[in-house]
DNA sequence: AAAAAAG
């Protein structure tokens, strides 16, 4: 689990409780330390603490096993012998008895980045699912493609054995609306995808909602944010609410803001919620620094002299900028002087998107520069440096720091608690200040390397960070 | 004046 932290759970969303809520005391159903096996990568000899606040009056146990879930054969089989697992990680243990167990109570559940959020509900959808019943029953919204993807492969991956069929609701190839009308309607159990395309299947009538037993958003903060999916969200939670008996909804999610508190009161009241701090979040496997650059030139430089040069070899980089523009004259820039990178950003054409996220997963590409299209979820274990050649701010006047960009950014970097730094290159007085505003928010500090010429500060950096 | 999805 991606997370060293023991403080105590502070009171979390306690004041939107609609009915009588039961608060579990998390410390008295951890698992017993001794019995606890460990997991094949994660680390949870430092567990953190998870609150979680449920509803109404079913009991829920923690799952110590997967043995304790009552899933079919076929899926622990996905479990140990496709995705070997070996048991449980604590969000899977506390959050699947939730998920699984009627009256199949909403979820709103926020845990690390790298911790195994995709498992749970990917799980989640496949054993809700009754493989017999030829029509979608789950449905999963995706804020990229690249994610809804990503998601995909999981779900194939762990359910290989259980015969449940899967299907891609995302714009592959170009299709016309001739060609959906065309089409039979999706027969398949689950269905993943982003937001445009699934409301075209709906209002093609190709996706029925008839069926649908279960419904996740993944960052689900970004899907209902008024800036980000909350329209098209609210259209499908509302064609589903029409035409079903009951949808289990679950919202998954490193952040939560106040956007998706509203949402919940209005729509998933009644759910269960499972919190962790906002100081606990990701912000202390990865090591953090702070690159001091006289101008713009240095900070290529330093991509060039540092990252390409030292870190190169110590795993897979992944170079975050504002915009679409800087990605491609920074691209620009580093390919006029021989060095290699790709570039990712929403201008690209789906097939050359489609390219380079294969490429870069299979290894074959060190160094990517992405817009924040790859900011969240995006999971690829090899990356060990993130670097902010820009730093996330909201597009709002004045802009301000965006402190759910920036965690998601740096969850990009140790996977399931595996080792990584960031690099922020700061050069302006605003960058500067938007930096102390990030460490003042997480309440973390942020190690400065003052002299960005210096190949021994940034050895002493990459060897604090575990990575050298 | 932005990223994302889509039209």
């Amino acid at each position: 689990m991606a997370d060293n932290n023991n403080k105590p759970i502070s009171s979390t969303c306690e004041e939107k409780s609609h009915e009588p809520n039961d608060e579990l005391n998390i410390d008295s159903l951890t698992i017993d330390e001794s019995k606890k096996k460990t997991n094949r990568v994660l680390d949870e000899t430092k567990d953190s603490e998870i609150k979680t606040v449920t509803s109404g009056d079913t009991l829920y146990s923690t799952a110590l096993k997967f043995e304790d879930l009552n899933l079919s054969e076929d899926l622990l089989k996905g479990l140990y012998v496709e995705m070997e697992f070996s048991h449980p990680s604590k969000i899977q243990s506390i959050s699947l008895p939730m998920i699984l167990t009627p009256p199949y109570k909403h979820l709103i559940a926020q845990a690390h980045n790298g911790s195994g959020k995709t498992t749970c509900f990917v799980l989640g959808m496949l054993s809700r699912v009754d493989p017999k019943l030829k029509a979608p029953q789950a449905l999963c919204i995706c804020p990229t493609r690249e994610l809804a993807i990503q998601n995909l492969e999981v779900l194939m991956k762990m359910g290989k054995y259980t015969g449940i069929t899967s299907y891609s609701a995302i714009p592959l190839y170009k299709t016309h609306d001739l060609q959906i009308a065309k089409r039979p309607p999706i027969t398949d159990q689950v269905v993943i995808g982003t937001p445009g395309t699934i409301k075209k299947l709906m209002s093609f009538k190709k996706l029925s909602t008839r069926e649908m037993k279960i419904l996740v958003f993944d960052e689900a903060d970004n899907m209902l944010a008024e800036d980000g999916f909350k329209a098209d969200s609210w259209r499908i939670i509302k064609d589903i609410e029409r035409s079903s008996v009951y949808c289990q909804v679950l919202l998954f999610s490193a952040t939560f803001n106040e956007t998706v508190k509203d949402f919940v009161s209005r729509v998933v009241t009644d759910g269960n919620q499972l919190f962790v701090k906002k100081e606990e979040l990701s912000l202390d496997v990865v090591k953090q620094y702070k690159v001091n650059c006289p101008d713009e030139l240095a900070k290529i430089q330093v991509i060039k002299d540092k990252i390409f040069e030292l870190a190169e070899n110590l795993g897979q980089t992944i170079i975050f900028v504002n915009s679409r523009k800087s990605a491609i004259e920074l691209h620009k820039a580093l390919e006029g002087d021989g060095w290699e990178c790709s570039t990712i950003h929403g201008s690209l054409s789906d097939d050359q998107r489609y390219q380079i996220v294969k490429q870069f997963k299979s290894g074959r590409t060190k160094i990517l520069i992405s817009t924040d299209l790859l900011a969240r979820g995006f999971d690829q274990s090899q990356v060990t440096m993130v670097v902010n050649y820009d730093l996330p701010v909201k597009w709002d006047t004045p802009r301000g720091p965006d402190y759910e960009v920036y965690l998601h950014r740096c969850g990009r970097a140790g996977r399931f608690g595996r080792r990584g730094a960031v690099f922020n290159l700061l050069c302006t007085d605003r960058e500067h200040m938007l930096m102390q505003k990030f460490e003042e928010h997480f309440e973390n500090h942020v190690v400065e390397i003052s002299d960005w010429k210096s190949d021994d500060d940034f050895n002493a950096a990459l060897k604090a960070a575990g990575l050298l």
